[in-house]
DNA sequence: CGCAAAGTTCAAATAATATTGAACAAAATG
DNA sequence: CATTTTGTTCAATATTATTTGAACTTTGCG
């Protein structure tokens, strides 16, 4: 092993605190947790985003896992669900087969990926029950159609708004 | 009591299926479940609102739990829920002292509300944290100080980016 | 190849969250 | 004002989601 070494990574240089992370890490690390917490992700991967946007250089796996003491899946798992929303992305270095890992750091691309990963399956999910329902309602009595099918309109409608609210938030994140 | 009687209400009339409930209302629940559940809901706040948005009159907290089957603190915690976000409101009935309930339909106000509720006390705890965060970072070394201090002015940015997209996408779900 | 390091997977353990229901409080009724 | 209906609260329980770690696969290296 190049420096890392066995379970409780470097301590000392910089402040004290959980496992070797300086106060800012750690307060930096509280940060995304809450912030992932809000967006319905596990702890771990507000963890792992937040302590690499806190290094100035990219860490392995193995140094995220020492530094933050979670286990090999938690880390593996949190990894790879920021590279499926493209929150991190890997780097190499010469004369080292591990995969280096650095945060995105564009709000937009963070938020386009979770749009595309965490928000975009389930709203096709919902337009697939949306189906559904129609399906239902269309074979229903005229009197009780009448009402059910101004209610699913209503959704129809909040569809819309999504749409066109989406792609303009995204723009304007861009500038 | 005036009409809903025991715990299995009414059945019979409209199609079969969950406690007495049409397919199609069971379709809508099943929706607004899979959309709470999307925002970080209880699933019990899903299943009531969708009953409601369902049902063309309004209903009183023994139907809800008559026809959902959940239990009476279930009931009272998700209506309560629902009434802080302003995605129900009460509606008064002569001659019966119970609350009846209807949903707020306009996206605009859901919109609104669930901002208000969940999305604001959040944000606020956020930049608490961040001037935490400050506070430590004045206390570092320059150099140390120089690296994070960009981090954090980056994390600022989004904020102001943030505050710049939400009152738009509001407007937009005014239209 | 054969070995060792790096990374993934998934069933079981653990932790976090939601639900239940019985005890309680508030409010209208007679 | 006693009684009954309506609604709330909260500790115990059930449910769901996350984390763990050991077995496994993949990859790079000599």
């Amino acid at each position: 092993m190049a420096h890392s070494a066995g379970t409780n990574g470097k301590r000392g240089r910089e402040g004290i605190s959980r496992r070797g992370l300086s106060q800012v890490e750690v307060a930096l690390v509280e940060f995304f947790v809450s912030l992932a917490d809000m967006a319905g992700m596990p702890k771990s991967v507000g963890e792992i985003y937040g302590l690499l946007f806190a290094s100035e250089e990219s860490l392995a796996m193995d140094e995220i896992i020492a530094r933050l003491g979670l286990s090999k899946g938690s880390a593996s798992q949190g990894l790879r669900f920021l590279r499926d929303c493209q929150a991190v992305r890997t780097v190499y270095r010469v004369g080292d087969r591990r995969d280096f890992y650095e945060p995105e750091l564009g709000i937009r691309n963070l938020a386009a990926g979770f749009l595309k990963e965490k928000i975009g399956p389930r709203l096709a999910e919902g337009s697939r029950k949306l189906a559904q329902l129609e399906e239902v309602i269309a074979k229903e009595t005229p009197i009780l159609r009448r009402v059910h099918e101004n209610r699913v309109q209503r959704i129809r409608s909040w569809q819309r708004t999504g749409q066109k609210v989406i792609p303009f938030a995204l723009k304007l994140l861009k500038g």
